[in-house]
DNA sequence: GGAATAGTGTCTTTCAGACACTATCTG
DNA sequence: CAGATAGTGTCTGAAAGACACTATTCC
């Protein structure tokens, strides 16, 4: 590394932190995995909410500042977000050198809903399916966020960190059959039924009152056990 | 994002990328994990090498600026870099705002004995053993760096991608035994050998001469196959 | 033959996948 | 009762772990 004089004549980039925010919408009832997209009018288009890092900012900083300015996130939970990868072609942003780092993040669907942005749907490879693109690379961030997001879900899952709903999109306490609705939602694919319960059984703690477990009230069919993460 | 007057008023980070390098020395005898580091007097101590990002390049140009002019590789093979994670405290270099973009990669020990700086052993975790610590954030960059490595020979190996070696320590021809020698140096674990040949086997072609497989020429023992990657 | 290393055969355990069955609710 | 959903029992097949055995070389 060069010294403390000849560091600073050097041209820095703009360094962008840029957020797929992924929510399930639903998450009791019919599960829908959504992420947050904004519309913009400088160049017009959809985009994912994103910002420059401000003067000696961290990224989590950044983050909070994105929820908060462009999302309008009440300041109450800040969750981790997850780096990606980074977009670093110098013709990116056609205004200047601008370099960006891709973060993921999920919200449960509480929080989102109402704020500013649409909760799009996606295709199972993470194209937006009613024709709109995504301005600048940020499909590609999509497409890479729900690559990350599945793995944690259903690969990484299974040998090395199981863990049911990691994310937490889905509020406690909850059935089995929820759970499972929920997974399937994020991975985009049916799962067994008896297998994943018992995949997922030594991982919760029944709810009890009075020793005896307590059930979900249903329309139909027998009630269901209702569990807490373990 | 702000518009094109205001996006230059904003200070900008200076972007470093530093770069945990991993070679195995003897891979095709006694294969010992390594991991390049140098010197330097600025501060006195020891560091990874790595160089900010001159205006405009990219992570992969400035990786191959670093191979060139730090650790003075020839400009042959220009390996992927694998991004691990950023540093982003804002007062790890005292000297300006700096965050850093921490890589790994993996080089044939044959292209980088000779070359500047040292190459160092180090412990299952990590650290540096005769008690050298490296400056700045550097030690958890070779934690994390050694983490991705060992998950991406033997632990994504089995599930998702599994490949011999897959970042070339070993020049092919090699018998299985070498193999799993180079295995054991990267996961830092002893491996069972019937266990690791039947995995390996179906990813491997024998090498042939006129029909027959040829073998290696050994000390001691009966003569081991020879293969190539498949 | 004996030491050393390469390579095979096989038993056991674990676990995912799949299917069938039983249990308990509502109307 | 029928219909619907929850939950259990069990068979099968694939693959890892572990162990024993055979094969081929050099001395």
């Amino acid at each position: 590394m060069p010294g403390a004089s000849s560091l600073e004549i050097y041209p820095r980039p703009a360094v962008a932190v840029d957020l797929a925010i992924f929510t399930v919408l639903d998450p009791a009832s019919s599960p829908d995995l959504r992420v947050l997209i904004q519309w913009r009018d400088d160049p017009p288009g959809w985009v994912l909410p994103g910002a420059f890092m401000r003067e000696r900012a961290t990224v989590a900083e950044t983050v909070a500042d994105v929820l908060r300015r462009k999302v309008t996130l009440p300041a109450t939970s800040t969750p981790e977000p997850r780096l990606l990868r980074m977009f670093d072609d110098p013709e990116r942003d056609d205004r200047t050198w601008a370099i960006s780092l891709a973060h993921s993040l999920s919200l449960p669907a509480a929080e989102v809903v109402g704020l500013r942005g649409e909760l799009a749907r996606f295709d199972p490879d993470g194209a937006l399916p009613d024709g709109r693109g995504l301005l600048f690379d940020h499909a590609p961030i999509v497409s890479a966020a729900l690559i990350e997001l599945r793995e944690r879900y259903e690969i990484r899952q299974r040998f090395v960190d199981l863990a049911p709903d990691p994310d937490r999109f889905l509020a406690e306490p909850f059935t089995l059959h929820q759970l499972r609705r929920v997974h399937e939602a994020v991975v985009g694919a049916a799962l067994h039924k008896d297998n994943f319960n018992r995949r997922m059984k030594p991982l919760l703690r029944p709810l009890l009152r009075r020793g005896e477990p307590v059930l979900a009230s249903q329309p139909r069919g027998r009630p269901a056990a209702l569990y807490r993460r373990g």
